[in-house]
DNA sequence: GTAGATGCAAAGTCTTTGCATGTGT
DNA sequence: ACACATGCAAAGACTTTGCATCTAC
């Protein structure tokens, strides 16, 4: 369902060498259909035997995001940076508090507020970013299973 | 329009002491509208000559969060932690990438549409955030004039 | 008086960068 | 060949923590 290639053509048509590492990290970035900070990237591609030094994750992340293939998304529960590809398709995220899983929502409400804002504020609106917060099924039951937290 | 004492009361409702420290960093999270780093508040405060140190900053930033009168939102554009008040009214904010702006929007379309993933995913809603990005009329106005960006 | 708050400096994290080496075109 | 990518270690930036001192209650 995605032929060996994709990432070089797209790679090629930035003008950016195809080179192992980048292959990989896109791979990764394709894969994982949400958000990853760049050290999930490195232990992921660590256990595919994929060896590739953490730095070079970042700056690949980084030339990713100037070339807009990917995009930094806000941050984790602990501050660390997160990346996405830069999908064509427009998603937003229902993130669990518990167990941090984070399930994507297809439909995106937004285009009719932006234009009503743009209209009152004069401000050009190019992009949001949307998260809701709560928790999924798994961790509700978990939560009436054992009260002991904190 | 805020008389003082406001903080120190809340400060004792949640079993925490009213010092200097907690009272002023509340003030300026009062006083300033719109998500801040930690930064900002000690050199707000150093400008008023309230005398602190960075670390009380994030300490008592970390106690806030922690009885729920302050959050902490997402990061700043370098990956620096922001931090608001949490006021029962709900906002959300237009974020110029020019100038990093903060606008606060009155109306938060969300309620809908969690009511239905609620529904659909079986998911516990408990919060969300919104950021909507943008360049706010200055900035358009300035990028017409000077096209050397970059 | 005592538990908790603060300042300072040191330690911790996450991220970026310099430099020598390796690799795609 | 040569520009650019990578690894490693070191530096940077932001945040947290240990400890002695101070302060609110």
């Amino acid at each position: 369902m995605n032929q060996t290639g994709q990432e070089a053509e797209r790679l090629k048509r930035c003008g950016l060498k195809k080179t192992r590492g980048r292959e990989n990290v896109m791979k990764t970035l394709e894969a994982a259909k949400c958000p990853v900070t760049a050290e999930k990237i490195f232990w992921e591609l660590k256990k595919q035997r994929k060896e590739i030094s953490l730095s070079t994750v970042y700056r690949i992340l980084g030339t990713l995001v100037k070339k807009e293939i990917a995009k930094r998304t806000g941050s984790d529960e602990n501050g660390r940076a997160m990346f996405e590809l830069n999908r064509h398709i427009h998603r937003h995220y229902l993130v669990c508090l518990g167990c941090h899983k984070m399930i994507p929502v297809e439909h995106c409400p937004l285009g009719e507020l932006e234009k009503r804002l743009e209209q009152e504020t004069g401000f050009s609106v190019t992009g949001h970013s949307l998260e809701i917060y709560g928790y999924c099924a798994d961790c509700q039951k978990q939560m009436l299973t054992k009260k002991k937290e904190k």
